[in-house]
DNA sequence: TTTTTTGTTGATTGACGAGTCAATAAACTT
DNA sequence: AAGTTTATTGACTCGTCAATCAACAAAAAA
């Protein structure tokens, strides 16, 4: 009894089975079997909607990407200061979703994804732009002139300690996280005017 | 006509075949009959010295990681003061060495990798240890007690700058890298006189 | 010299997996 | 009512691959 309209559902469906499989898996080492079986459909009925497997991780990183922006935006809509700004960016770049286990394994895949595969390459630089961008706006206000190249910094410290807090063996720690990019940020907003 | 104390040998050219590929494919997705052939021996030879494939990733995660030990040490060897230390590890953590294709590969499905085999966890602990040991050593003297979470900071920001340049689009500039370190460390350090 | 250890491979096994196809069925169009 | 589009799947193809085995060869030990 088909019922007319499923492609969205069923696309969602695939797209939230193949985050959950990944992270089940730690790697891109997953069947289309898999993922269809958990999103309760036939693999012919995946192949059917996505063309290939590539295509299915490419939607997916593109909804965890979405997911993070989503999240960015919330948090800086409300923020009034340029302070507050800052400290929007960095509770929505340690939140607890991005530590979960399915969001740091995607996260991880992707970036060795993006080392060949153009249209993951593509969504990563969307993801940097973009965290560029919020950087530099927020600090401008403190900065100047000298905004982009410390949000530059910025930016590699977020990605580097959360690197480092999601392969870390006690649960993850956002708030530490935020504490820490925070104490970088003041010391060196100190310097520049000294 | 079967020469003895081959296992040496073939290890060695297993362990650096296998980097190569990975580099070549920019994922674990390598068969050990790509390895083998690469390697100039047949699959069979290849199990009959490592076991298995997980085994013969391990071997070449650890000889990338005292690649980057033995850079590091050499560099650290003829560093007389703290600010020469600290340059030492930058230089060694930015070289050309590992900005090469199949290093990025490694280090990067090393990372996807410690999420699930103890074993590349381990190692991935050992470098970070080592790391952190070194800077905290280099920092002491300029930072005294503030030495182990400044070293916690740097070591992330080495991270994040190592990945953002490993994926960028232009050819990777160490220097540059070690640069944006430096900026980092000098404003750091000047903040904690003041 | 027999035996054991070390090196080596072709062939095979057994399993899995991506993608295709033909077929079925309900809904929507004309 | 006939035709078209959308939904859906079981079965199949074709390929791959990790791991094992049996067998051969040469050196070292006994």
């Amino acid at each position: 009894m088909p019922k007319l309209g499923m492609e969205p559902i069923r696309k969602t469906a695939l797209v939230k089975a193949t985050i959950m499989e990944i992270g089940r898996a730690g790697s891109l080492d997953v069947t289309v079997g898999q993922i269809a079986k958990r999103a309760g459909m036939s693999t012919a009925l995946a192949h059917h909607y996505f063309g290939g497997k590539e295509q299915i991780f490419l939607a997916a990183m593109r909804h965890i990407l979405s997911l993070y922006g989503a999240e960015v935006r919330g948090a800086l809509a409300a923020a009034r200061t340029p302070e507050a700004r800052l400290e929007a960016i960095l509770l929505a770049s340690f939140s607890a979703t991005n530590f979960r286990r399915e969001v740091v394994s995607a996260w991880l895949n992707f970036y060795v994804l993006a080392q060949t595969v153009p249209g993951a390459r593509r969504l990563l630089r969307v993801y940097q732009r973009r965290l560029h961008a919020n950087l530099t706006h927020a600090l401008r206000p403190m900065a100047g002139a000298g905004a982009p190249p410390l949000a530059e910094a910025v930016g590699a410290l977020i990605d580097g300690v959360y690197l480092r807090e999601a392969l870390s063996e006690r649960p993850s720690d956002g708030r530490a996280s935020v504490a820490m990019v925070q104490s970088y940020l003041a010391t060196e907003l100190k310097g520049l005017s000294i």
